[in-house]
RNA sequence: GGGGGCGUGGUGUAGUGGCUUAACAUGCGGCCCUGUCAAGGCCGAGACCGCGGGUUCGAAUCCCGUCGCUCCCGCCA
């Protein structure tokens, strides 16, 4: 070993003690008689100073940031009034005696010993130096935790952790596939799994009844602050359990999990809210509701019945809905801030919104010349709505409604910073639909997937009413993301294939790209049910990130680019030929 | 595929029609300095303001296009 002890390890009782460390400069500060290098390695950070004959004193002025050095020293204890409490290693130093240069270091494209917001094109291209800064090492380390965490409670609840393949096997639904051309076939493809679900399930079938991996998945989709294009899963899949089995367990993961990983996070419910997929749109006008404050969603159709204000007749008359919500405290906004509002809302899709504000001189608003004060009062009734407060509706069909004040309520949010940080408000959403219409192509989509047991008592409407049909499924969500998807899944052939055809596959699609999980069925196959919670997004959380880039050490740019290595890249002829393929892109764009 | 934001020395920012020979901090190079910890002091190098076109007597600044990054919509069973 090139060291005695880490940097960040040292403390008084180690004084006297000569040592020797190896690291990185973090920071240098030269006196001319007296040179201090902070030596940091993965451990910490140590004060050593340099003020002795032996070590040449032209050497040590050539030392310069991110250089590796190797210092062999006397733990010292710090001159009284020296001291530095904003390090744990702050009471002692290291003198040095001997000072070797193990590497030296061009000068940085940005700085490491600072937390600088730095453009991500720079971080990405250098990750490796990204990786060096304090706080992406902090986020990795939680990353760790949070994963060994997991291991080790699946490990004491007798689950077996089973690697699955990532070379498998197109599948038509879902996500778009990463393909990979394989060599030995001409014309065929292998595909990176979107998730082990298929394998997962025949691990079911194969008598594993307790099974987890921490399992990377890959989905050609556009990326998103809290989506890359491949990103890791716990997986988890169980034999003969229930919905509620499955949610009982996994409660009980996190809280765990988070309690003892992230001590200072607040869990704001201890049990977890159960929603329903239809009260959580009704209420919260999402699936993935942030729980950590209020303002929820008033159905007020009813109040504003015989309303004389065109839009609201009209909406009424043609079977929408109006909604409001309340932002506490803002009846005295500004035109412009109001403005934003709507224009905000525009970008969601509402045609607009309509304001009453609650103001201590009487109503103001839109609304204002065609609300009737019994109407304002009802209002208030019904929505709690007080003195102060701004009332924003929108009407529209109900799926536009919700969705624009779903959105409208995270981004007053933010606007009037509602939630407490460190609170940690996880719940399940339950009774998810089996069927969504898929307007684009005519037909019915999984709504989940399509291994996803519909509930028992709907299977008689599989024919007759599929957007009626509930299924098993189940979410997990915290802070307003979704941060798992399970249910329990079909284990009988008939109600599979029924499922498919119902998604519009043909019988010869069926058979070829799911048989073999279908024949596995008729072998035996145990009731099961499991989840996959995302880690990514979940380390995003507890690490107080906005973007899951933040928690993996060799992310994808937004355009789904590394730009470190630069990928992807081009093949050479000798290779594609070997995979037996041709390009049908111009020059220009290669 | 669509929309918003951003793009100025290595890095982070200021400058939004003439005050600019583009400023400040930090980093980089040099000199001084024996107790600092974001050390300090002095000196110096470093950007034709993402790129292309246009408007104007004059453009980092206004307009158009384009590229890159980012956030969002679509998409993500």
């Amino acid at each position: 070993m090139y060291k005695t002890h880490g940097c960040g390890d040292l403390r008084e009782e180690h004084i006297g003690e000569k040592v020797t460390l190896a690291g990185w400069v973090h920071r240098r500060r030269d006196h001319g008689g007296v040179t201090f290098i902070d030596l940091r390695d993965s451990s910490g950070r140590v004060q050593v100073v340099f003020n002795s004959k032996s070590i040449s004193q032209t050497l040590i002025e050539k030392i310069r940031l991110e250089w590796v050095l190797q210092v062999t020293g006397i733990v010292c204890l710090r001159p009284a009034g020296s001291e530095n409490p904003n390090l744990p290693t702050g009471t002692i130093e290291v003198s040095a005696i001997g000072c070797e240069i193990l590497n030296p270091a061009k000068a940085l494209p940005f700085p490491i010993n600072d937390e600088e917001m730095i453009d991500e094109n720079i971080r990405l291209t250098y990750r490796y130096l990204d990786l060096r800064r304090e706080r992406m090492h902090q986020n990795l380390i939680l990353r760790h935790r949070v994963i060994k965490f997991m291991r080790d409670y699946l490990d004491a609840h007798n689950f077996i952790e089973i690697e699955t393949p990532m070379l498998f096997k197109t599948t038509p639904e879902g996500a778009r596939d990463y393909l990979v051309p394989s060599r030995l076939y001409p014309g065929k493809f292998y595909a990176l799994p979107q998730s082990p679900q298929q394998l997962k399930q025949l691990l079911q079938v194969a008598g594993f009844e307790r099974y987890f991996q921490i399992a990377r998945c890959f989905r050609d989709e556009d990326l998103r602050g809290d989506r890359q294009p491949e990103f890791t899963q716990l997986d988890i899949e169980m034999s003969f359990v229930t919905r509620d089995d499955i949610l009982t367990l996994v409660e009980d993961l996190f809280t765990n999990l988070v309690v003892s990983v992230t001590p200072k996070k607040k869990l704001l419910f201890s049990p977890w809210q159960i929603l329903t997929y239809t009260e959580a749109l009704d209420r919260f006008g999402t699936d993935k509701p942030d729980l950590r404050f209020g303002m929820e969603l008033h159905d007020v159709s009813d109040v504003l019945k015989n309303s004389e204000f065109q839009i609201f007749k009209n909406a009424l008359i043609a079977g929408e809905v109006i909604k409001c919500i309340l932002a506490p405290g803002c009846a005295d906004y500004s035109r412009k801030k109001i403005d934003e509002i709507i224009s905000f809302a525009k970008e969601q899709g509402a045609k607009g919104v309509i304001t009453l504000a609650l103001s201590p001189d009487g109503v103001k608003g839109t609304l204002q010349k065609f609300i009737t004060s019994s109407e304002v009062d009802t209002l208030c009734t019904q929505t709690g709505a007080q003195q102060g407060d701004l009332i924003l509706f929108v009407a529209d069909r109900k799926s536009i409604v919700n969705k624009v004040l779903g959105a409208l309520r995270l981004f007053l949010r933010d606007r009037l910073k509602l939630i407490t940080s460190d609170a940690m408000a996880f719940a399940w959403v339950v009774d998810f639909p089996m069927f969504e219409w898929n307007e684009e192509e005519k037909k019915w989509d999984a709504a989940h997937h399509p291994f996803t047991m519909p509930k028992k008592e709907d299977l008689p409407k599989l024919d007759s009413d599929p957007a009626s049909v509930l299924s098993d499924a189940y979410d997990m969500v915290c802070n307003g993301y979704e941060l798992a998807s399970g249910s329990i899944r079909i284990h009988d052939r008939a109600v599979q294939t029924r499922i498919f055809q119902i998604l519009g596959l043909s019988d010869e699609e069926i058979r070829g790209k799911f048989g073999h999980i279908l024949e596995a069925f008729e072998f035996g196959a145990p009731p099961h049910g499991g989840i996959a919670p995302g880690v990514d997004r979940l380390v995003m959380l507890l690490a107080d990130e906005v973007n899951i880039r933040e928690v993996i050490a060799f992310p994808k740019n937004q355009s789904a680019r590394d730009l470190m290595a630069d990928a992807p890249s081009s093949a050479t002829d000798k290779q594609l030929s070997e995979l037996h393929i041709r390009l049908d892109v111009s020059d220009e764009e290669l």
